[in-house]
DNA sequence: CGCGACGTTGATTTGCCTCAACGATTGTGG
DNA sequence: CCACAATCGTTGAGGCAAATCAACGTCGCG
């Protein structure tokens, strides 16, 4: 259950095993259906979410209704609104299971406790959230100067498996392009190859 | 000189004078005239950058020599590429000043050092990095579901005078379309008020 | 003064969207 | 267990927003 974190903290600090057994009761387990929110359009975010088992994703709705997925989270990823978690306020969008899915729960307090009693743990948390941010800028960027067929090849590169776990028109909301579109660029690529 | 920071900390968290005085004596003024950078392309980010007066661009090149400006930091903004920062490794962006400006510079030891010392501080800079990452899914958001005009509309709010300190032409790279597309959306903007 | 930087405008092209229709697959209630 | 509906992906036709290509006016500066 823990193993997947385990690992990823060991990739990205040098943390000690009974730091890591301390974090570990802070840590509540919990499965989600497929379908099933973890977060909603007006709740606040109250805990950190670690995916040890299926996938995620957190979109937003625009006035239309239409769904506006921004990220997915997979097996090694951690999912919140950031904002609404560290500001402990209203959230304005929605994060919801994609498959059935395990994940472990840190609540605020114990985030905050956490990262305040130990620093291997404030550096892994800090960690993540400076990689969030460069991945939201590499994917600005993306969106500055690629073409839809130049994204969905990213997605495909930062998502390795993906495109077979979910269906296409989610993967076209995360691209910003129409499912049709997809499907032709799809077309197009298996065409060169 | 430390008038804007102090302002800025004060909206964030409760901080102590004796607390800002002690982070005071890590900062580092320092000057950048128009065009002068502050990171360049396989540089290590080595600081983080208050403006306290001014404005600078971060941006990326791409194969065809072009520039993508991803962020701009005026009065008020903490500048950095946060990736190269936190792993203290090259960095593939650049950043520039756009106008003669001020900064206050705090070293990546100081960072540390205040962040562990002072929960204050390190209150305020996780703060910091939490709002980055709600303005960049913010403008992923837009890239996704809004048009180039929305875009531009979106800027004025955010950076409410840029748009006379800075060329069209910088304004158009940031927001992902070329300065003709620009000046026509403006041109219909003024028409209709 | 002359040149480069910047913004504007026009003509044309193009990437992606919208609208529409239609198979294939999945799921579900009778 | 089958029938029908809903979900999902694909394909075609037509349209539009923004890109590209090109030319030109203005301003500021060396």
């Amino acid at each position: 259950m823990f193993e997947t974190l385990w690992k990823d903290i060991l990739n990205r600090v040098k943390m000690s095993e009974e730091d890591f057994d301390f974090g570990k009761t802070l840590l509540i387990p919990k499965k989600l259906r497929k379908r099933q929110y973890l977060l909603q359009n007006g709740d606040v975010c109250k805990t950190l979410a670690f995916v040890s088992k299926g996938c995620l994703r957190q979109y937003s709705l625009d006035d239309v209704g239409k769904e506006h997925i921004f990220r997915f989270g997979i097996e090694g990823w951690w999912m919140a609104d950031v904002e609404s978690f560290t500001k402990q306020k209203q959230t304005n969008n929605n994060i919801d299971a994609l498959e059935d899915s395990e994940l472990l729960l840190m609540s605020f307090k114990s985030w905050t406790d956490l990262s305040l009693k130990v620093p291997t743990w404030e550096f892994y948390f800090r960690e993540i959230l400076a990689e969030e941010n460069h991945a939201a800028i590499t994917r600005i960027s993306d969106f500055v100067s690629a073409s839809a067929e130049e994204r969905y090849l990213h997605f495909l590169a930062l998502y390795p498996d993906l495109f077979q776990r979910v269906p296409l028109y989610q993967i076209a909301s995360y691209l910003g392009v129409t499912p049709q579109s997809l499907s032709r660029i799809r077309k197009e690529l298996t065409k060169h190859s």
